[in-house]
DNA sequence: TGCATATTCAACCATATGGTTGAGCTTGCA
DNA sequence: TGCAAGCTCAACCATATGGTTGAATATGCA
């Protein structure tokens, strides 16, 4: 489902790594969403009960669910009449890939000895 | 920066960040402004040259050059008749911390980031 | 002074988004 | 068998978003 972190030499096919950021970080856009993926940070749970502590219909809880569905934050899977929603967490590496590039251009606050420790262990993180 | 009370339903968080990163997320969700934010990963620009290389009005642009100033992401400072636009990357730390409460991420390697960029710098010139 | 350059503003348009309601489908169970 | 529970669908609505165009506002310079 998400290519975003696909390095394979297929590139000339043009795997669409902007859409699916484009559909990820609207996703995380919308602050019911956020909350959502925090809920299920504890466990998972079924639709009902995800939207019980909103103030706003099953319906409209239950879009959200698919676009985060969509965006390949949360798996649903129904089991009998209900259907279950787990965190996904994986998805998040592509935004939180490209969001830390910009990352590596913040100034660097290593003091003497962060940088010595750095020095010390670059093979170690290679 | 916007402080205040949590009220997310899963409990307690303190602080409340939520609308900020409404504004990051729904900031980084449009391929443009990423593209942007790509280009001034290079170097400060002029408005101008931000649109050069995009089919778009210069309008446009300079709308996305607002969104992306409202949410922190860059800082535009007028020298002349010159607006010159510049990465701020610390904007995106909020965010970056938010998505990291949801799962241990690989390092980042900065090639396999560069890789990237470039594969979608590329998508978006298409 | 007067014109070109750099950028934004204002009005407008099409489409996307986030919500509603009521009906409909599937499943569990007394 | 029949009803309730769990969830989605479809139609609708208001507002947001991303684009356009033409006019307006600064600023630099010959």
């Amino acid at each position: 489902m998400c290519v975003a972190l696909d390095r394979t030499p297929s590139g000339s096919y043009g795997i669409d790594m902007s859409t699916d950021l484009d559909i990820v970080f609207s996703a995380l856009a919308d602050p019911t969403r956020r909350a959502i993926l925090s809920m299920l940070l504890e466990d998972d749970m079924a639709v009902t009960d995800v939207a019980e502590p909103f103030e706003m219909s099953l319906a409209a809880i239950s879009k959200h669910l698919s676009i985060l569905t969509r965006a390949g934050l949360i798996q649903q899977e129904k089991r009998g009449r209900v259907k279950w929603c787990k965190l996904q967490p994986d998805a998040l590496r592509s935004a939180s890939v490209w969001m830390q590039g910009f990352g590596q251009f913040e100034p660097v606050h290593l003091d003497a000895f962060e940088r010595f420790l750095a020095a010390e262990f670059h093979d170690d993180q290679a």
